[in-house]
DNA sequence: TAATTGTTTCAGATAATATTGAAAAGACAG
DNA sequence: CTGTCTTTTCAATATTATCTGAAACAATTA
């Protein structure tokens, strides 16, 4: 049989399965909540979809579980892998690839703390050392400068914080928020 | 003389005052960041200005330099001004009103922290909850409730953190952090 | 009050992004 | 190698987000 194509292929079996309503209401809302994420609806709400899944769940199930186009599926999965925020397995005696999501929580922040560092701090401080060097001397850009070193030291505290928390764990952190809280009466 | 109007307004101006090339480069990268804090890329570079800029800034300035139309000047720096990020003010003498960045930059950090708490984690606990109480409490939604949980708790402790960091500030943060790394020797 | 200057709004235009679906490429079994 | 099944790619299209500009509104001055 060819691959089944057009239409969303869906007509075909839109019927077999259907998402439960809790389910649905926390795809959505992880959806609704990835512009704050800098990644698209579509791609969090796969991610979320196999958050929600006891079994690895393959392409198809996306396509008829969010009512997306093969390609779509196929495009947003790939992000999500090269996240590090799911991955691909292989189920012995069948040939379709299934997806997982790294169902550790912790995890799946620190992975998120390291690529945002990577992907957001480092340019900017790339950045800010650039403009220190090409801007000028004279005293109007004296507050521009003193803003920029300021923005890089903080940005380097921004760093050291993240990798102290990765380093403590959750564990700790419990602790230690549990302590304060405490003092805090 | 009627409200300057038309093609950006701009061909009176642009060429009266002109961004330093450091300046500009730090803006550009400003916006090309915003995407990962869920803000436009206008009003991102709009902040930018305001924080590289010496002098307050009004809304013709952010049109002549950025090269914008008044009504998308206008309604950036009013979001802008409802996320806590820019203020406005008025120099006296002068009709015009006037922007200025919060300069100190751990401010600005804390404030969107706690934007981002209201705008993120508090909806996304709210369907937390509701979507536990909608699950079933058949065997084989046991994982999607447990999942559910340890999202809460995560959440409950990213919470808990952002306090922590706030109440410490800025000082107390780059000490420990400066004891961790020493003994991380 | 009317004239002047500055600000906001929003329908329509434009630009940016996401999505589809069919063709191409890849993987495997026999 | 060939046939079957699966995944990936990408040009065309659809959708969404953003921006413009002129009109409406607000504030100030004379």
């Amino acid at each position: 049989m060819a691959a089944k194509t057009g239409v969303l292929e869906g007509a075909t079996f839109a019927k077999l399965e259907t998402l439960e309503p809790s389910k649905l209401l926390f795809i959505r809302r992880w959806g609704e909540l990835s512009g704050y994420w800098g990644i698209n609806r579509t791609m969090a709400e796969i991610h979320a979809l196999l958050f929600v899944s006891t079994d690895p769940v393959c392409t198809d199930d996306v396509m008829e579980k969010l009512l997306i186009s093969r390609g779509n599926a196929s495009m947003n999965l790939r992000s999500l892998v090269d996240w590090g925020l799911i991955e691909r397995i292989h189920i012995r005696g069948d040939r379709k690839e299934y997806f997982i999501c790294r169902s550790d929580v912790w995890q799946m922040f620190e992975t998120i703390l390291q690529q945002r560092r990577r992907r957001e701090v480092e340019p900017i401080l790339e950045t800010i050392d650039r403009c220190l060097e090409t801007a000028g001397n004279e005293k109007d850009v004296e507050v521009y400068r003193q803003r920029l070193k300021e923005m890089r030291e903080f940005l380097h505290l921004v760093g050291s914080l993240v990798d102290l928390v990765v380093k403590l764990g959750p564990d700790a952190l419990n602790g230690i928020a549990l302590t304060m809280s405490k003092m805090a009466g």
